[in-house]
DNA sequence: CTGAAAGCGCTTACAG
DNA sequence: CTGAAAGCGCTTACAG
């Protein structure tokens, strides 16, 4: 399969004169050289190179060899959309993440990617900055490419945009989505319970006064992301097993890009009320949160404890290094392929996977000051 | 052109059924609503469709309209792999990068993909990793889909696929190439000026000991990437102005991933050397150097000075923040955009373009500590 | 302003 | 194992 696609540096033998005489031929032809020129030098038909262009098992070797030669001569590379077309289905699957500057989202199209094309896939790499109407756009991209599948790996979620891969069958997996479809399932990062286990951690440590900082995308779109209010349910819980009257709970929420509203929020913060320990919805938040803090010349850890969210590859590098909530990536990505293209093989499947989170320890948590 | 896509909800009233009965329809069609669809509905022919889509001018406004209508209510999109292939051409710009993970690729593919999509161009993204290889097949999968023309924004430089774009006369703009061709140009970035302005920045500031840390990209490949070279060249440029014997310099190169690279390079240097700064090929790198200098209990920059390369967006929110080297991120998307759909509209462009960066100071900068 | 027809470059039954 | 033919869903001269 490899060698098939093979362009050589060798001369062309007999250069593929174009087929048509002019007289015909209105509009001018690509000036590629076409599967006909190859069978034509090879001395084959047409389907014999499409056979061994698709390694069917029906042409002798030697054929095989020959008109393997003559690709490999001519520099031909077949015309996806006129395959794509004959076929009627395509081997793309498309990948839209919220936003490529975060690690985050970034980590998980690099594994997607791999995958994909270790399968045998290829793979169409969108973003979308949450903005639901570029979700919108993006699918409508892609349905005009005719995917074979899309991972939508977004935060923000566009109806239109599910409407869209509904209505039209494409197989796809949501990245935390409530709503299901024949072709439609979703991968469920268990946000909740890593939130949970992030704030039980500080309680444990003594914490009482917690700033939460969020960092919503553009006040827009009317519903908060899903999975933001995973990550809020989280943190109530944790909450629950101590007398409210006993923590002090701050929450502010930056709209915008996420390291300056991380930066934005603990500025804010420090004129208006005492923390001894910062919750942020991602590391990037965390990163700006960290800057903030430490340019206000406040210790981390020894001052304010600060926690991120994700576990991206930042995290170790950070000083102190964070503490944050690992998400599988790695996992992810394989359950999402797995289940996409079980869609596209119309297997079974289910429409549904669930991945746990855990807590990171490094050092930028500990004990909170002792009061004064 | 927006409505043109638009998916109504709306329910279909007529149903398109099947065009061609079973009988004469070995395989199975789509089952999408084509352009037939819609012009029967819309009782006008298919030309008149295809005006519309594609805005000519000659089509009645009423006629439009209707025919707006009817696609939406059919929830019809053009199957692109069809009219790219009747078109011999396609609207598509392939992006190749090294890495997404790193700020610099990921701020270079989104801005140019922003002024790719608001030129009416779509884009295809992937990345290398650094790898020849994968350049190469990046290439050929972007020739397969006969991209109007790609974006070659790699440091590793994989001649195959050059030759590739060459004898296609497919129109690309590489990041720093020294080899033209009708169809390929190059967007230069002035790297050894701004290697030269940080390296005389420090000595200037009264450095004589300086750790370079480069960051080759897996031993394989012979030949240095020419960014690399560059920097090495403004590197010693600087040196020029003073006495060899003066000033010390010692160079580490790390392979793999940057951070960690960093992170070893400085482990390894402060076991064998003094030095008072630090200058790292690029911000994922000096962001490992950092750590590994803090983690090791020093203090930037009263025990060593840092600086960076590249400006992302990470630097203003690194504790202290790092001086770097700007290169100008949208000037340079706008730059190769200009170039690349100048070839593409084949007009008369420049071949070549020079940019040049500067110097950007921060924190993590200052004068040596006093020796003792 | 509109319709019928050819063609883009493939794939895939089907008949040899 | 191979060849001739139809068809994928569009676009675009060309003739009305």
């Amino acid at each position: 399969m490899d060698k098939v696609f093979a362009y050589g540096a060798a001369c062309l033998k007999t250069p593929p004169k174009p087929q048509k005489p002019a007289a015909k031929s209105p509009l001018p032809t690509t000036g590629r050289v076409r599967i006909q020129d190859v069978a034509r030098v090879a001395n084959v038909s047409l389907s014999t190179v499409s056979g061994v262009l698709n390694s069917k098992a029906n042409v002798r070797p030697e054929t095989r060899t020959r008109v393997l030669q003559v690709i490999a001569q001519l520099g031909y590379a077949p015309n996806l959309f006129a395959s794509n077309l004959a076929r009627r289905r395509t081997s793309l699957i498309g990948i839209v993440v919220s936003d490529l500057l975060n690690p985050f989202f970034a980590e998980i199209a690099a594994a997607l990617d791999d995958e994909a094309r270790s399968r045998g896939f290829q793979t169409f790499l969108t973003s979308t900055r949450f903005d639901p109407r570029q979700q919108h756009e993006a699918v409508r991209q892609m349905l005009a490419l005719r995917v074979a599948g899309v991972a939508m790996m977004t935060s923000e979620n566009d109806p239109e945009a599910y409407a869209l891969l509904e209505q039209s069958r494409t197989p796809a997996v949501y990245l935390d989505n409530t709503h299901l479809a024949p072709e439609i399932g979703t991968v469920h990062v268990n946000k909740r319970h890593g939130m949970f286990l992030a704030v039980r951690h500080l309680l444990e440590l003594g914490h009482r006064s917690i700033l939460l900082i969020k960092n919503s995308q553009s006040a827009a779109t009317g519903a908060p992301m899903l999975s933001h209010l995973e990550r809020q349910l989280g943190f109530n819980e944790a909450l629950h097993a101590y007398d409210p009257r006993e923590v002090d709970v701050q929450i502010i929420d930056e709209v915008g890009e996420p390291t300056a509203a991380g930066l934005r929020a603990v500025q804010k913060a420090l004129g208006q009320f005492r923390f001894t320990a910062v919750v942020c919805m991602n590391d990037l938040v965390a990163l700006g949160a960290i800057r903030g803090l430490q340019a206000a010349g406040l210790h981390i850890p020894n001052d304010v404890s600060v926690v991120g969210f994700d576990n991206t590859y930042l995290c170790e590098f950070l000083h102190p290094p964070l503490t944050t909530v690992a998400s599988p990536r790695k996992e992810l990505a394989n359950s999402v392929l797995n289940m996409l293209l079980g869609f596209v093989e119309k297997e079974e499947v289910p429409h549904e996977v669930s991945l746990s989170t855990e807590l990171r320890l490094r050092e930028s948590t500990t004990k909170p000051p002792a009061r004064n």
